[in-house]
DNA sequence: TTATGGATTAGCT
DNA sequence: GCTAATCCATAAA
């Protein structure tokens, strides 16, 4: 494959005291950082533009509120590991989990990316046409990765294969990294999709990021922030 | 053992 | 805007 022209910054994996804070911290901060996936001489890069924080066992709306069970320990294990759920029988959803061991069980749900590497075996792996150059391609690239069960279907995220597996390592098939990008503006938001506890301001978002999904909780922004 | 409902998406009206 | 598709973890029995 040839390199793309330019130069790409260097990728550099996110350490696990990242991922050692709150659910909150981590959320803001991962605004920008490229989740990456390795495999078979190909690699995909996508850059996060929304997320959400899910606070762990006092927070109604987030798996661990039951507590851990086996399907929820990899949130009360230590940090920076992924946690991987099946959704209405058709859908992956990709987490890392927050907080050093011990704690709450918090994570961070990721529901947006925008493809930087790889797009064509994304596409692939949605069934969808490779996108073209021109005016559609913003279009077609935003139907990759503009949804949780979207993006985990782009990366071929399963439970199966991933859950549990080492974000902070660029040895493992999937993980997170940093190639400088600042977020410039940050906006806040209500969870998308969600029932109990669906008014508290727990989805961060890139502002004026073409990639974040959902149109419908999308308008209503809480904060404006600068800062981390 | 059975019942229930969900951190979604795509396709149709 | 509305809803079917479709599986699994969990809770109830």
């Amino acid at each position: 494959m040839p390199k793309p022209p330019g130069q790409a910054p260097a990728i550099r994996p996110v350490g696990r005291a990242f991922f050692a804070r709150g659910p909150r911290r981590v959320a803001r901060e991962l605004l920008g950082k490229i989740l990456v996936r390795d495999g078979e001489g190909m690699r995909l890069a996508a850059r996060i533009v929304e997320v959400e924080a899910y606070l762990g066992e006092n927070d109604p709306a987030a798996h661990a509120w039951a507590g851990n069970t086996p399907r929820t320990s990899v949130l009360f294990g230590p940090p920076g590991f992924a946690y991987v759920y099946f959704i209405y029988g058709n859908h992956y959803c990709l987490n890392v989990s927050c907080e050093r061991e011990g704690k709450t069980g918090s994570g961070v749900l990721f529901r947006a990316l925008e493809p930087l590497q790889g797009v064509d075996e994304m596409a692939r792996a949605r069934g969808l046409p490779m996108p073209t150059g021109g005016n559609a391609r913003t279009t077609e690239l935003r139907k990759l990765t503009s949804g949780p069960g979207r993006l985990a279907e782009a990366f071929g995220i399963t439970r199966r294969r991933d859950n549990g597996c080492d974000l902070t390592s660029a040895r493992s098939g999937l993980w997170i990294g940093d190639d400088g990008f600042r977020a410039a503006r940050i906006e806040i938001t209500p969870r998308i999709g969600i029932t109990k506890a669906a008014e508290r301001p727990l989805r961060y978002i890139l502002a004026e990021n073409t990639f974040v999904s959902g149109r419908r909780n999308a308008g209503k922004k809480v904060e404006n922030s600068r800062q981390c």
